[in-house]
DNA sequence: CCGTATCCTTAACGATACTG
DNA sequence: CAGTATCGTTAAGGATACGG
């Protein structure tokens, strides 16, 4: 089956109006990596400063070696991050932002302290919604 | 994690100051509401103009009834979305963002518009990623 | 120290049938 | 039309041991 049938036309601005509601879309999966469970705290994280391994599950709190490195490497591969290995002994890898990775990074912080900011109001939305 | 979860009474806020880092954090599930697999889509086409559930779910390509209805409970719960029903026959519902939902919704399109506009560098990114 | 590989558990998901 | 309930499946996640 083809997702290209609700064609929406391509307007003005052309070439990269792919439709992100479209099953299919590639940018999807993109977006899924940098706001899913994990990505969006390790940005937010590297947008304080560039974190080693170990200081960077430190400070995101909760996650695994495993989804750790594996949230990484997908953030590596779309070029939000950087890897910088140091052959030391013991080896240091630091991770950092590219300057892809600090824009979502900033558009990313935007959002969460806007959420921040409302958790008094959503709580208490979350309270009435409950209790009926 | 267990289904013991948020503790509601929260004893003492004297700080919302909380860290979404801090694995507890009350913001962390509001967000992941908001960015998870279908949220940041429903929120995103009720941006463009309001919706009833049915259009919705043609909208939102891909998304079963089962999940449309549960992310909208849950963006109804946290107040980003509000849910009207009229006394019909057949019934209809239409759901609409609150102005808090239209803050995120507007944080949430410059993120995906950005994501979309790198496309084809991530594209790239990947394959040299992939090829080594 | 920086991960990867393995195993296993849990949560998310989709399809479908059914109700108000 | 607008959902909810149920069930089976799949993907995500955590713990840990071990290699580089």
């Amino acid at each position: 089956m083809s997702t290209a049938d609700l064609d929406r036309s391509v307007d003005d601005d052309a070439t990269l109006e792919a439709d992100v509601f479209a099953r299919a879309c590639l940018s999807r999966p993109v977006l899924q990596t940098i706001t899913g469970r994990w990505g969006g705290l390790v940005l937010a994280a590297l947008g304080e400063s560039p974190y080693r391994f170990s200081a960077l599950r430190r400070r995101v709190d909760g996650v695994s070696e495993r989804m750790l490195s594996q949230t990484l490497q997908q953030l590596e591969r779309d070029g939000f991050v950087h890897r910088e290995v140091q052959e030391t002994i013991p080896p240091k890898v630091e991770y950092s932002l590219t300057p892809r990775g600090e824009q979502v990074a900033e558009r990313l912080l935007g959002l969460i302290d806007f959420v921040e900011s409302q958790m008094p109001d959503i709580l208490a939305d979350q309270d009435r919604y409950d209790s009926r």
